[in-house]
DNA sequence: GACACGAATGGAACAATGTTCCAGAATTAT
DNA sequence: ATAATTCTGGAACATTGTTCCATTCGTGTC
């Protein structure tokens, strides 16, 4: 989304819109601040770990439903939009029963990771909407490409390409959360 | 790096880079595939699991070092440098004896979360010197907007603001590969 | 040795985009 | 009604990726 064309859209120049905004990077945070905390509101589970799943899907859905936000999301660190993924899943952790010399990794190695699927979902999508292509076209090409690397070199690259055409985003970020999780647990016991 | 600036530094106009390069991307791909592959070769640990520190740690030092890795991994997905890293990370989960319905999650989530903490290593350290300010500065600007949070809504953070100023991005990163790989190998007796 | 032809150069120009400027319109206060 | 402040919208600027093209360089041929 470019500046001129939000102000076509808006029926406007782009100067009435930097009357309100400071920069790009402000409307964007801006943006992502309520997209975020309507996708984290309300997210609640039976259990600590059923309450993590259902964050971590939310976030990973208002991803794909908006590509830029994985974009965005890598940029403005420490920033109000990150905070707000950071808490409810903080919290969530604490009630799990982890001590807290270790909660603060397991915080982060969710938010990393819901992050990194996330921002690598979103540039896979951009990389084929600029090809023009359709999802399934796109594993397919990337699918092509890796069943015919050097068999010597990529066996186990290989050996995924006729999985990958089949595969499930979703239920692959969600197992994902699930070993972290089971990483998680198995820390508390030591 | 803009291409002007690579040009002077070439002592030549921007067309000369144009008769061997086709764009940015192919020049960033062929940069990140020499550095990726240097980064990964020799990478061997007592154990697979060790094996595995090394690879993520190799990868995390390399984007740290260079601070592009992080934003340019995120772009080409399913290209060559991606597949760098897959692969290795990909033989070493075989090695530690994952049924293989379970290869492609664990493996994914592994490279998940590692290009998740580079992309937001890497926006932090460019946020930061935009800013004009050193780590311990940035990691300070941080802690105290954290700290200053309402106290009801944001409990989590608020607790984490004081650990932030101390805490070691590297050890982080390491103890978030472990969790992972503590939840891979609690997968395999199931 | 002169010439021809493709490879390579490098600088000017183009297009897109974030940003700033500013003259004026709209609104509000006195 | 007038003055001051707020807000608009379009023109202009700076940066950056990219293309164009006249020119140069190197190499093989007669």
């Amino acid at each position: 989304m470019t500046f001129r064309a939000l102000a076509e859209r808006l029926a406007t120049g782009p100067g009435a819109i930097y009357w309100h905004m400071a920069d790009k990077s402000d409307l964007v945070t801006g943006a992502c601040d309520t997209l975020i905390a309507r996708t984290v509101q309300d997210c609640v589970g039976a259990t600590p770990e059923a309450t993590i799943r259902v964050l971590a899907l939310g976030m990973f859905d208002a991803m794909s439903a908006h590509p830029w936000l994985g974009a965005a999301l890598a940029s403005p660190a420490g920033q109000l939009p990150i905070v707000r993924i950071l808490e409810p899943l903080g919290q969530q952790v604490c009630a799990l029963g982890i001590p807290e010399d270790t909660r603060w990794a397991a915080v982060s190695a969710l938010v990393s990771y819901i992050l990194g699927v996330g921002g690598q979902n979103a540039a896979n999508g951009q990389l084929a909407r600029t090809r023009g292509l359709d999802r399934s076209e796109f594993l397919d090409a990337v699918a092509t490409m890796w069943s015919q690397l050097n068999a010597r070199e990529y066996p186990f690259t290989r050996s995924l390409a006729v999985r990958l055409r089949t595969h499930d985003d979703r239920l692959d970020f969600l197992t994902g959360i699930d070993l972290i999780l089971r990483g998680i647990e198995s820390t508390r016991g030591s």
